[in-house]
DNA sequence: AGCATAAATAATAA
DNA sequence: TTATTATTTATGCT
């Protein structure tokens, strides 16, 4: 199966969130001294927060349901070691309209009406359960699924321009570990400081080692 | 007691983590085919990907074990809403010597040593477990166990007018990498902070970069 | 309704 | 490690 995830039976520390876990970011500022503003358009953030009323009255929406959810909902993605952009892009894809990273921002945060959170709710629970199924099946399925990329690298920290990455590239392939003559006319070919070329051939020996993490006979 | 944790006795959503979660974000990238060099100073990323090899051999070990720790130890990190930062920041001040925010996030990717990481964990474990103790008695107690403000609010948005954006691209024009000095220089002028200068030039570096990607076709 | 981008967080070159 | 870049999240605005 999945090299990453062997086939031990269960986690080894089964991470059961707490009974009351908190949020994951203290967004919902608790301390916020505003006064609420009831009037056309309050946030399920604001109304949640009031003690008593956490259905909202004239919709029947039970509000502290949605604020679970939406605790849940942010734990869960980060779980699947999903993005918010990555969740919207996919719900794109396969739900319809338009679903854009501020909107899930912003039902994570409960920074919209009761209505639109309500209407929002069950999209992305089926969504999400939806994702941890394919995710058992193993990470490159949940990718697949959410459509992004299997396995896109982060793109490497770099102050070259990407003219130079190619032509560093190109001489690294060659040898990877040139002498002293070799980094000097490298880095007078790219006008580079001598120093920093030599650096980045070690940096980049290093990412070569980091990287090479997976032995290319396990085949998953 | 806390309003971000009413009296509603327990989740509607129990998050259980999935039997076999994945690693949160896709960073042991598995296409990789370079071969291992199994040098010196193996990463316990590496190793743990050998199939047959879960305990390292001249330590005693079990690199599976740390690896699903590891796994573990950010998504209850994440639940419990703390930053890598934060968890560094607080292990200095109760452990001891010293452990910054990267730290962390090599023990989370397993960039480090058998050696280290075996060194690490219980540190980790007692700490967070005692997070998690604290949580339980409310988000205030956990903020206070870590040490960090109890509710630190995202810096407001800055609205930079037209009139000070030029002046900034014409700065950003003749230097995009401004010094300290110079920062200070241009926040006074502009009457902004000068922490808000200093990040709206990283930020407009990372907008240059990512528009002058378009033509890239490192396509493999 | 969502883009553009400021701010915050994570990863990594030095 | 430490500074800085890369990436993600959040929000001002229209």
């Amino acid at each position: 199966s999945n090299p990453l995830s062997p086939a031990t039976a269960a986690t080894q520390l089964p991470v059961v969130i707490a009974p009351q876990p908190s949020v994951l970011k203290s967004t919902t500022s608790p301390s916020s001294s505003l006064p609420i503003t009831c009037g056309d358009a309050a946030k399920v953030g604001q109304l949640v927060s009031k003690p008593h009323q956490t259905v909202s009255s004239e919709e029947g929406i039970n509000l502290e349901e949605i604020r679970e959810f939406a605790k849940n909902f942010k734990i869960r993605r980060l779980s699947l070691g999903l993005t918010q952009t990555q969740v919207g892009q996919a719900l794109t894809a396969t739900e319809g309209p338009a679903y854009s990273q501020s909107a899930i921002c912003r039902f994570e945060k409960l920074d919209i009406t009761p209505k639109s959170a309500q209407k929002l709710k069950p999209v992305l629970e089926k969504w999400l359960a939806e994702a941890e199924h394919w995710n058992q099946k193993g990470q490159q399925n949940l990718m697949e699924f959410v459509g992004g990329e299997p396995s896109k690298k982060r793109k490497r920290r770099t102050s070259f321009t990407p003219q130079a990455i190619e032509v560093l590239n190109s001489y690294f392939e060659k040898n990877s570990l040139p002498t002293g003559q070799e980094i000097t006319e490298i880095a007078k070919e790219l006008n580079y400081d001598r120093e920093v070329v030599r650096v980045w051939f070690c940096n980049r020996r290093q990412t070569l080692k980091n990287t090479s993490k997976i032995n290319i006979f396990q085949i998953q």
